[in-house]
Order: structure tokens, then sequence, then C-alpha cells
DNA sequence: AGGATCGTTCAGTTCATACTGAACAAACTT
DNA sequence: AAGTTTGTTCAGTATGAACTGAACGATCCT
């Protein structure tokens, strides 16, 4: 009993927003993400609105979020007076590279009570610096994974 | 103008509560971990409650959620009665073990979703398994980080 | 046994945040 | 100019997770 492709692409898209929002995304951004990689071209405003069935508000929000992180693009077609929105050519890359970033500031943030702390405080220095370098390191992943993906 | 020891403490403990907060870890939970990394030695479970000014309830499920991921061990003392915890001995191989186990779930999820799609529909094809291969590389660079820390 | 202390559980509350929808300004159409 | 359509904003609401604190069983002490 194979599942229709339609229902297939609403389990994707529902999936997408849930990943999304347990990596700190709102949900419905991550359905519209999901919406856009299932489909591939520009969908309108207004489309996005009412297949996901949100408000059009949400859906402003939603791409606002998902453009400042440069994970879609805004566009317009010529005689259509709606916005329209598609994925970014390399999303993954900037989805890396957000996750790098934050990773970054966290350890700089670690970093600054770090320098905090006297000398003669020698274990607990020591404890923090383990923690420190633990962003370190992911940030490091990341950042050669990001590598390899240009 | 120099800040007292005990602020830095303060400070550093609400920090790994607000990133542990932005992990997923409820926020207790990370404050409980900051707390067991600057101190370093086996804290009672009392003694959690109160230096953190939360009550026991929280303590309790914290306590249980850092021991589920390996994060903190829970030991006694001969001759007292309460539960001690303290770092686990490797937290953040833990840590990044769980990241990579996420990451592995999120990709067979997609994965699930890749089977249902019918060849024909290659296009679509391609730009989930894109999706998929975002968490792979993910996760493979994880493990990888998680290889050379030992 | 009686009393004290411990950790867990769970119903109720608090709190943060996403979401809605109406109001609005801007741009287009006629 | 009047009327649509479009995207944004913001006040209000809804929703879900975290936290509290009282009740409880278990364990220890005398």
């Amino acid at each position: 009993m194979a599942k229709p492709l339609s229902q297939t692409r609403c389990d994707f898209i529902e999936k997408v927003g849930l990943k999304s929002q347990s990596e700190g995304l709102p949900r419905i951004a991550g359905r519209v993400l999901g919406l856009l990689i299932w489909d591939g071209e520009a969908i309108a405003f207004g489309e996005l609105a009412q297949k996901l069935q949100v408000s059009r508000g949400s859906i402003s929000s939603a791409t606002r979020i998902l453009e400042d992180r440069r994970l879609i693009k805004r566009t317009t077609k010529p005689g259509q007076r709606q916005d329209y929105f598609q994925l970014a050519e390399n999303p993954y890359a900037q989805m890396l590279g957000g996750i790098a970033d934050n990773l970054e500031r966290a350890m700089q943030e670690i970093n600054k009570t770090l320098r905090d702390i006297p000398e003669a405080e020698g274990e607990i220095k020591a404890r923090v610096t383990a923690y420190s370098d633990f962003y370190q390191q992911m940030s490091g992943a990341i950042a050669a994974t990001l590598k390899t993906m240009n």
C-alpha cells in the first residue's frame, strides 16, 4: 500500500518544521523551508499562507527570519505584485555557518569568564577551559565541514 | 576594578544555564551543570537546591535529565543519606555523542521520506537528498571530533 | 514503633514565545 | 481619486514547557 505523494510531501514539510523547532527556529519557519525544499520553484507569499494554512502575519515573520539567515531568497516576478520566495543556492552551507557562529560566540562568552579567574584558582580554570575547548572543537568541526562543501 | 570571584562564578553558572537552554535542556539543568563544572567536587542534592534557589522537585528532574545523558554521576557518601552529584569523567564526549545521535536520527527520518518518493520525481528526490546529506555531514563531523577526543 | 530526612511524583501555576488577525502604509489598477 | 492588493506591525491570545510545592513512599535514626 503505497502512500500518496501528496501525503509524503505533507509529512516531509511537517518533519522539517519539527526539526527546525528543535533547532531554535519557529515551527512555521521550518515548514516554509520544507515546502520550498520540496517544491523547488519560487512560491508566492499568499500561496505560502494558503498552503500552510497560517496567517499572513506568520508568513511575514517566518520569511524574514529565513531571509536573515540567508536560507531563502525573496524575488519578484515582472507583472506580479506578490513577493516570491525560493531556496537560497547554498542553504546548507548557510545553516552550517550560522551554527558555527553560535558556537564561536558561546566560546568567546566562556573565555570572558576565563579571564576573570585569577591564576591562583588553577583547578577551576582548568575545568572552565575544558568547557570552552568543547565549543572550540565543535566550532572547528563545523568549519571544516563547511570547507569541504565548497 | 576586579570582579569578585563569587560574582564570576554566578555569571558562569548563568551562562551555562542560558546556553543549555538554547540547546534544548531545561535552564535549571544547565545551571546545575555549570555549578558542577565550577565547583568540581561532589555536591549534595539539598545543597544544589539551596545554592541555586530552586525547588527540590526541579533538582530532581534536572539531575535525572543530566544523569540520563551521562553528563553527571550520582554518588553517595558513607554515613550520608543525601545523594551527591559530580561531573562525569567525560561529559563533553557525552554531549557530542548525544548531538551526533540526534543528527543521525534526523537523517534517518528524512531518509524514510526519501524512500517514499518514486523514481519519477527525480528533482524532488535530489533536493530532499541534499537535505539529508546536510545531516549526514554534520553527524560525520561530530563523530570525527569525538574520535579525536579519545 | 515513632519521628526525621530523603528523593520522586504530579497537579497547578507561571512564564516565554509563537501565532492570529485587525489596522496600517505603500504600491498598483482602474 | 477611489478602490485593491500586498507585506508589515503590534496588541491580544493560545500553547506548551518549566517550575513550584505539597503529598507520598522509602530509608535511616533513636
